[in-house]
DNA sequence: CACAGTTAGTTGATTTTGCACCCACCTGCG
DNA sequence: CGCAGGTGGGTGCAAAATCAACTAACTGTG
């Protein structure tokens, strides 16, 4: 439900084909959703016998044919009202969070290594995000659409920075 | 799977009922997972017949016979396997951020508003975690295991004030 | 030339999750 | 007395998500 609003949100900006919807997944969006190529592919295909999308076939001469998926009225519709829906929290989920929580079944060192080993992979995450972050700041701010996507990446450059002062946290105050 | 590592963690710590395992997804751990009842039952099934729980009915007089799920030696190898494997990061996802990704189809009152009422929801959480934490604070930091417990708390904690800081600088940037 | 990688899309099977029910019996409140 | 709410357990079904293949042709590199 969540993806195909995501999928109409993309098709808003431009028509596309399932793949370079799989792209933006992988890259503009990424710091906030994910999704599989298959379910990208089945949810257009809903979207379409929905109404809230149509596809344009566009022949190219040396790479098979683009399936081009535009967004309707109606999908224009569905996609404001879900914006203005205000929808529920998900609930939070983290398994990592799970194993520091039993993590006391491990000895000292392994629990070290746990937060050590995360904090490295936080740090990674982090440093993509405020390279991906580079590539936009001063035009955005100008107009409100990039203002607001870029808002998006900042937002996860702050979970992500938030979570590393809590892992310094958690390793100076171990016992 | 994840579902799976948490139970033989709470089992871990002393027997319990579905019913028991329920209440703690509600209270406990509701700031890093939830569970459905009907998840948990089957769950709690599947471990019994991988050998990594037992169940020993426990007779109440005025109360359901008590299905009392413990742990098995089994159970808490691969408890202790996952929590040294350092499992693989749960992709971001959230769908709030979805939604201001493409807030910009909505006029400005819009945005403001899904904003204000996430700002609300995410303060509520947050007095909810703060008070979660009250009850612990003093005699936690003893043990490690309570240590490690409030710390997960900590975290949400964090992440919900941080989001906070994040809504607040984007309401006052808004162009 | 061989091989890896890119573009584009599809299928089948399985797992995970969520929702809505259902049972039975107990306690406490008005 | 009736009825809400707690204790304890469960089923059936439908979505959502993941995994793993498979098709088919092109492009660039060593």
């Amino acid at each position: 439900m969540v993806l195909a609003r995501l999928i109409l949100g993309l098709l808003c900006l431009s028509p596309m084909t399932g793949y370079e919807l799989k792209k933006h997944f992988d890259s503009s969006i990424n710091h906030f959703w994910n999704a599989d190529k298959a379910q990208i592919y089945r949810t257009l295909a809903q979207l379409v016998d929905q109404g809230y999308a149509t596809v344009r076939t566009v022949p190219q001469s040396n790479y098979p044919d683009r399936q081009e998926h535009h967004i309707t009225e109606a999908g224009r519709e569905v996609l404001n009202q879900w914006l203005s829906s205000g929808a529920a929290r998900s609930p939070e989920r983290d398994p990592f969070m799970g194993q520091v929580f039993f993590a006391a079944e491990l000895e000292r060192d392994g629990i070290e290594q746990l937060l050590i080993e995360r904090r490295q992979a936080t740090q990674y995450v982090l440093d993509d995000y405020l390279s991906q972050r580079e590539g936009i700041d001063m035009r955005a701010a100008a107009d409100r659409r990039s203002f607001l996507m870029a808002a998006t990446l900042d937002h996860a450059i702050r979970q992500q920075a938030a979570e590393l002062e809590w892992l310094d946290a958690v390793l100076e105050h171990l016992p």
